[in-house]
RNA sequence: CGCGGGGUGGAGCAGUUCGGUAGCUCGUCGGGCUCAUAACCCGAAGGUCGUAGGUUCAAAUCCUUCCCCCGCAACCA
């Protein structure tokens, strides 16, 4: 039997997972489903990354342990697949005893090739912050984050040999062109990350607490490349006693993901198989993002639709529907309330679930939900069983091909064609010409015939609704296989008895305004969730005695004049007058803020900062300015105190 | 000159590889029908295909200029 292994990413469970994570599985949901119907055994991978120094953050900040922070994120991520119909295969955490067990054991093949080895991180610390940074990170020479003064620290780490993948990841890139898709990614990862230069990986963190220890080395915790990305074997048994599924299963078919981390997917992952000596996978493939009115999604703008509330008011079809129809191929999608509802009306309620309800509405009325077995064809009967064959090839070519958008239109090809096909042959009319009864009855059976297959092909994108259908016009399960597709003639004629509406058609206005309204509410109970996370995460830092703040000189200064500064987004230079004689400042403002309103007013800057060039301005020192609680920055202005004052 | 994507009737998109009547969905307007969820079917209006120039018998499509939007990278002293 042909195998199919499919995975998405295994998503980072620091808060709620949002509605791209839901686009990725319900898309890989929909392939493993297309492909079991095909005949294939499929394995269907998702799961959790549990590790890392935000997850134990958050838990912290929520006064539980980490594992019971990411115990209660699991329970609530299996809720949402369940409730989207996800049919995954397995679902691994990366805390599971199995993976912890083989990242172990691979970390240490890796150690014993020859291919990790030991050295030293080389970094400023900063021990009050308890974080590394790289010299070029530093605020003259002192930690960025609080100011204060870094040591020279080498921490030791292992580092993977990364590096010496590269010219092998050309070579991939370039003899299976179809290892990364869509192919304008791969660019991207040659001419951003190989072409530069590829420099050797650090895999592990004695910083770190949560996570799996080197198993040889137990200060050491292995970082996220190995431990999340190896899940993907893992799962399958790879490094345990029983391998059997791996053996069966590798390489993956797909791993399907966000464009966001192709770049893992494609270099470091094929590179640490390499250095395992095992199989890459067949294909990464990277889809676009779901906006939000054209505008990227995030919990600060309020502006994050929650698969959740959504579910709460529509159909989980409707929503894996609107996913899958509304994320072209290679370009990112857009979510909008009015969008949302205009296809659950028009092509939903409209075209499909008004076709299905007229054409059983009609079997019963006219044959009591038996179709006689004489039957006369006739016109038009032929183009809309060619159109059935048609739409069954094309849904074919584009789920292969994972174009799930193009494949939905592909579908509605059909659904139209059967609505017009009701037009056509007027069975109202030759409902009341008895001599015509035989037309009729041929009419109504070639209508459930063309639902039967709809309904087949929607079963991937659509399960329950695919199973509502096939109710009511009565067929059983050796009818509806894929194969059964392939022409009319399959359905008995009888059984086929009238359910409620698949899609009640909505109110578009109220609707619209309701819509609204809930996602309103849910963006702002999770702001306030999210507010009172980051506040204390502020106040982390030590207190300070009155020595080290005086140690800043503080003086208001008059901005002279104020420029953008070439091939930067959001930096200023600006021209300030301290009182005494004209500085240069560089500040990275200009998003917030256009020049000329900057222009004569009076604000307050740090006067005795070590200079520090920025895209080759020298900056002689730091603008007071101050972050809003909706992401923003204001600037501190002075306006009033004469320039050249000093602060204390 | 950092990398890449995009600018096509009111909205969202296809068409650009390999030049030759500009197409789809939604919306609007008119008509048909009454089996059906005020649904369905037919038709119409509406676009000098971002700008300027070039190649050509012919350009949305090829070449060049410029403008604008959006990601990534850089960048927040």
């Amino acid at each position: 039997m042909k195998t199919f292994y499919i995975t998405t990413p295994i998503y980072y469970p620091s808060s709620n997972l949002h509605i791209g994570n839901s686009y990725t599985t319900v898309a890989a949901d929909a392939v493993a489903r297309y492909k079991r119907m095909r005949g294939y055994d499929v394995m269907f991978l998702t799961g959790l990354d549990e590790h890392g120094q935000k997850i134990a953050q958050t838990a912290e900040k929520e006064g539980v342990t980490p594992q019971e922070h990411v115990d209660r994120i699991c329970k609530s991520t299996k809720e949402l697949w369940k409730l989207l119909n996800i049919s995954y295969d397995k679902f691994i955490r990366t805390t599971d005893d199995y993976h912890v067990k083989s990242v172990q054991k691979i970390f240490k093949e890796l150690y014993d090739k020859g291919e990790i080895y030991k050295s030293e991180y080389k970094g400023m610390y900063c021990t009050p912050c308890e974080a590394f940074w790289t010299k070029t990170q530093l605020v003259d020479g002192k930690c960025p984050d609080c100011g204060r003064e870094v040591t020279e620290m080498s921490e030791e780490a292992y580092f993977f040999r990364l590096s010496k993948y590269a010219d092998r990841l050309l070579e991939l890139y370039k003899s299976n062109p179809d290892f990364l898709q869509p192919a304008s990614r791969v660019n991207e990862m040659i001419n951003n990350f190989i072409k530069p230069g590829l420099e050797d990986l650090c895999v592990s963190r004695t910083s770190v607490k949560w996570g799996i220890p080197v198993d040889f080395d137990p200060e050491h915790v292995i970082y996220v490349w190995i431990d999340a990305l190896s899940n993907y074997i893992t799962a399958l048994g790879y490094g345990s006693d029983d391998d059997s599924l791996y053996k069966k299963y590798w390489p993956a078919d797909v791993h399907l993901m966000a464009k966001d981390i192709v770049r893992f997917h494609s270099i470091i992952w094929p590179a640490i198989l390499m250095a395992l000596g095992e199989p890459l996978p067949k294909k990464i493939f990277a889809h676009g993002w779901l906006m939000f009115d054209g505008d990227k999604m995030s919990k600060s703008k309020g502006n994050v639709v929650d698969p959740v509330v959504l579910s709460e008011r529509y159909s989980v079809d409707a929503i894996r529907y609107y996913l899958l129809k509304e994320i072209p191929f290679g370009a990112d999608g857009s979510f909008t309330n009015r969008a949302f509802i205009n296809r659950i009306n028009s092509d939903l309620a409209n075209d499909l679930g008004n076709l299905v309800s007229r054409s059983v509405s009609m079997a019963v009325k006219y044959f009591g939900g038996s179709i006689p077995q004489t039957r006369e064809g006739g016109e038009y009967d032929d183009d809309l069983m060619s159109t059935a064959a048609q739409v069954k090839t094309e849904v074919e070519k584009y789920l292969d091909e994972l174009q799930f958008a193009k494949a939905l239109t592909s579908l509605w090809r059909l659904v139209s064609r059967a609505n017009k096909y009701i037009d056509e042959t007027s069975p109202w009319v030759l409902g009341k010409d008895e001599s015509k009864k035989d037309r009729l009855a041929c009419v109504i059976y070639n209508l459930c015939e063309t639902l039967r297959i709809i309904s087949v092909l929607l079963t991937p994108f659509m399960p329950q609704t695919a199973e509502s259908i096939q109710k009511q016009i009565g067929v059983s399960e050796n009818e509806v296989t894929w194969d059964s597709t392939q022409s009319f003639g399959v359905h008995k004629g009888s059984g086929i008895s009238k359910a409620e509406n698949l899609f009640p058609r909505l109110d578009t206005q109220k609707e619209l305004e309701e819509l609204q309204a809930l996602l309103e509410k849910s963006n702002k109970q999770s702001a306030k969730a999210a507010d009172e996370k980051p506040a204390d995460e502020k106040e982390e830092k030590p207190q300070i005695d009155i020595d080290d703040f005086l140690k800043s000189e503080l003086t208001v200064c008059r901005v002279t004049d104020c420029q953008k500064i070439e091939k930067a987004d959001k930096l200023l230079k600006f021209t300030l007058f301290d009182g005494v004689s004209e500085r240069t400042v560089v500040s990275g403002i200009a998003k917030y803020y256009s020049p000329d309103e900057l222009k004569g007013h009076n604000v307050i800057v740090v006067t005795n900062l070590k200079p520090a060039k920025l895209r080759g301005v020298e900056s002689n020192g730091m603008i007071l300015s101050a972050d809003t609680p909706d992401g923003g920055i204001k600037v501190v202005f002075a306006d009033g105190i004469p320039a050249g004052s000093k602060l204390r």
